[in-house]
DNA sequence: TAGTCGTGGAC
DNA sequence: TGTCCAAGACT
């Protein structure tokens, strides 16, 4: 099996960045990215990522601002926040060089029992297994494991059949094959059994219930809510706060506003969060429009405003966030929104007149 | 250990 | 207002 795939692999591997010179910083960058990330977007930000910050020390030494404003629109942005802690890490307490063994790695913020397996083979081609969703899959699929795959006993079971299965001296390239061959070959639907390298090994194939591995657990139903926020101009300046560190979007900056109560329009909610948000009082709320976008569990229909102020900017005092800044445009271009806030920036920067009563 | 953390794309 | 999914980590 393994030197099916190991030859699928050098047939079929696709051709990236990362895998150029494999070095340690790269493959870093990579595997922070790709988790929870489908390719396709990760290869964008890892180009820019690293025309931005070619090696650890421009990282370490970089403003987290600037950071998050390169992973904005990636989500998870406690990946953001820990890859810049651990750079810094890296360079006080290892030299500026990254670790090598697994366990130093997992010490790492931002590091799990993945992403150190990961490291430690695909650049320093040590023979450790990774498990990652693509490997539960295929291994769920060769062995038929009938346990729900995210159980206890299912993940020792893949990563035994995992490291079995590994030839050793060769992790850098089985680990790739497996979680490609996965990507590429043995997907999560219409799995490309006809012409399949491992057919002839694959139990659930055998068994002909391969579409119904891994067993994953019902997800829970979306919960489906109405946010509000408001665009508030003043002395040609438009009113962004920086959300606290711990929540939802930390450190990210935003407009002020909030989730739609019951009994509540939407104008009402912009009027009622800037009060609760700023102590500032708004009124006259125009639609500006509305955006789609999700989070975790949640799809929010987002109603964007304009607000007029009524009391005066001395009064703001903050309550939900770190930091405000009165921004020009090009300050706001700069800064890292949330994904719904940054659907609202791109529909105002094709706004003329909007931007006519903005200061640059 | 179960909940939380984002987002856009495939179907 | 459909469902599922992704090179997981953290608490």
């Amino acid at each position: 099996m393994a030197a099916a795939l190991l030859d699928w692999f050098s047939r079929h591997k696709r051709d990236l960045p990362w895998r150029e010179t494999y070095s340690p910083y790269h493959v870093w960058i990579s595997e922070i990215m790709l988790q929870q990330t489908q390719m396709e977007r990760g290869v964008d930000y890892f180009n820019r990522w690293i025309a931005r910050f070619p090696d650890l020390t421009s990282l370490a030494t970089a403003q987290q601002d600037e950071v998050l404003k390169l992973w904005e629109g990636l989500g998870y942005y406690s990946r953001a926040r820990n890859l810049h802690k651990a750079a810094q890490i890296v360079m006080d307490q290892h030299g500026g060089t990254l670790p090598t063994s697994t366990e130093a790695l997992l010490s790492l913020p931002g590091i799990g029992p993945y992403t150190a397996r990961a490291i430690a083979s695909i650049a320093f081609k040590q023979d450790v297994c990774v498990v990652d969703a693509n490997v539960e899959r295929v291994v769920s699929r060769l062995y038929d494991i009938e346990q729900p795959i995210k159980s206890r006993q299912a993940q020792e079971e893949v990563g035994k059949f995992a490291l079995r299965l590994l030839p050793k001296g060769h992790a850098r390239d089985f680990n790739q094959a497996l979680m490609e061959f996965g990507s590429l070959v043995c997907s999560p639907r219409n799995p490309a059994c006809t012409g399949c390298c491992l057919a002839d090994f694959c139990l659930a194939r055998k068994n002909g219930v391969q579409e119904d591995r891994p067993v994953i657990v019902k997800a829970p139903s979306p919960i489906y809510i109405s946010m509000a926020t408001g665009v508030l101009i003043h002395d040609g300046r438009i009113l962004t706060q920086k959300r606290k560190a711990d929540d939802i979007w930390g450190n990210l900056w935003e407009f002020p506003g909030g989730v739609v109560e019951a009994g509540e329009t939407p104008g009402q909610a912009v009027i009622r969060e800037y009060l609760e948000e700023t102590g500032l009082i708004v009124n006259h709320p125009e639609p500006i429009a509305s955006f789609k976008h999700s989070f975790t569990r949640y799809r929010v229909t987002l109603h964007a405003f304009r607000v007029t102020l009524l009391s005066s900017p001395e009064e703001l005092i903050l309550k939900a966030a770190q930091e405000h800044r009165w921004a020009g445009w090009s300050e706001i271009m700069k800064l890292a929104f949330p994904a719904g806030h940054r659907k609202l920036v791109r529909h105002l920067h094709n706004d003329s007149k909007f931007l006519a009563k903005v200061n640059p």
